[in-house]
DNA sequence: CCCTGATTCGC
DNA sequence: GCGAATCAGG
């Protein structure tokens, strides 16, 4: 069993997870979740010291509009941008999520108002 | 409102 | 080198 020491330091065993986890698409919350004792801002951090980053949003920013119905893969999110009746209509093109047609953002703009489903207490929001 | 990563800045 | 805080965007 491997114990949780108090002072975590960067290991080459973690250093790995975090390599893999990054490569394989997991988001940096997903990979501090799956790593333990650490958050996604260590992770980031870390990831970015590494040289990595660059894999997932770089900020988002998709100058390319190649991506039409003929190119859209199984990979790619299939959200509509643009109007259907204009020339510029194409799909978003990024990266979709394993059994989601559309990427994070996309899939959580669609997911968004299909939630909620709180028994009792639910105040928050100002 | 939720989320994402990028960067900065103090330790 | 580390990570929280902050920044920037969807």
């Amino acid at each position: 069993m491997e114990e949780e020491k108090a002072s975590m330091s960067w290991t080459d065993e973690r250093i790995e997870r975090l390599r893999q986890l990054w490569g394989q698409g997991m988001s940096a919350s997903e990979i501090a979740e799956v790593l333990g004792n650490v958050t996604r801002n260590a992770v980031i951090g870390k990831a970015h010291r590494l040289g990595l980053s660059g894999r997932p949003s770089p900020i988002k920013k998709k100058p390319t509009r190649g991506a039409t119905i003929l190119s859209l893969n199984e990979r790619m999110c299939k959200w509509p941008v643009g109007d259907p009746k204009h020339a510029d209509f194409h799909f978003c093109g990024c990266p979709s999520l394993p059994g989601m047609p559309y990427c994070r953002e996309h899939a959580q703009m669609a997911y968004q108002p299909a939630k909620k489903r709180d028994d009792e207490r639910k105040l928050v929001m100002a």
